[in-house]
DNA sequence: TTATAATACTTAGATTGTGAAACGATTTCC
DNA sequence: GGAAATCGTTTCACAATCTAAGTATTATAA
């Protein structure tokens, strides 16, 4: 499973970092997504997701727009350029998964798609308990909410 | 299996980075562990794996000794410290998985096992294609092999 | 209505982790 | 025995992160 991560930053090109490569994905499938819940999403202090957008932007993945109503939210959305990059690395990694798995017989890749199903639900559901999703971020300080 | 990491990260506690949880592992896991091994598999460049193995001693998770036969190299050991924080934190993994499992119908179980067992020597076998498993390591270089 | 508090975000400064380049020590090869 | 390769560390610069402080906006309440 780690080498599937592995996949999608070797094929995602032009975006170094994985915390990149996540606020877009994350942007991505959140419309109304904005600073404070990115920051939330990648488990980063608000001050540090605030430049991991700028920089994003500078680079041409991110829009930025001040919400109507309240003025005082970023929304956050993928430029062509930023959705282009997360759907060709997932589509690179199925393709590299399909090509590891194409060899089995039929039968095994059927108790494997069983497999994800019964789990897919059961992961989907867990994360609250470890609160805001922060796969990558350390969060060193007294005010941390969840890893180390 | 994102959220296996962040659990893992969570029952770590003293141990802040996952670059630092790698380590430990690995060393764990390869008693002729040196610097540059190490540096190869959580790819990271050896510089760095040199200061991480500092820190790492100077908390007192690490040993480090020359090797008698080729004293150029230090091979590293855990501290009892160091493979008391990899066990507790595989520990408190399992359970958690075990726990989130344990209400599926006993077929369902079965069929996960059989998924797993299938799976694991084809991700055991593959990664050496993406060099040597840089799962954490951006490598902003002309000389990356692996990530960005 | 206006003042106070809370929220969303940004900026500033310090710390840490990283890599490239350069160096020292050791081993290998000719 | 000497040149070349290998292993590791040190030095320096840069990027990412945090905390603390500041600005702007909205919510609350007197």
């Amino acid at each position: 499973m780690r080498e599937i991560r592995t996949r999608m930053r070797q094929h995602s090109a032009a975006l170094p970092s994985v915390v990149h490569f996540r606020t877009l994905a994350y942007v991505n499938r959140h419309p109304d997504a904005d600073v404070s819940s990115l920051a939330a999403h990648i488990g980063l202090s608000l001050p540090s997701a605030s430049k991991l957008v700028q920089t994003l932007l500078d680079r041409g993945y991110l829009r930025r727009q001040p919400d109507r109503i309240d003025r005082r939210r970023s929304l956050l959305t993928p430029t062509p350029k930023g959705r282009r990059v997360v759907d060709t690395a997932r589509r690179a990694t199925r393709d590299y998964l399909a090509t590891l798995l194409q060899d089995l017989p039929p039968a095994q890749r059927a108790t494997i798609i069983r497999s994800m199903q019964t789990l897919r639900p059961i992961f989907r559901a867990e994360p609250p308990t470890s609160a805001s999703k922060p796969d990558h971020a350390p969060r060193r300080s007294k005010t941390r909410t969840t890893a180390t």
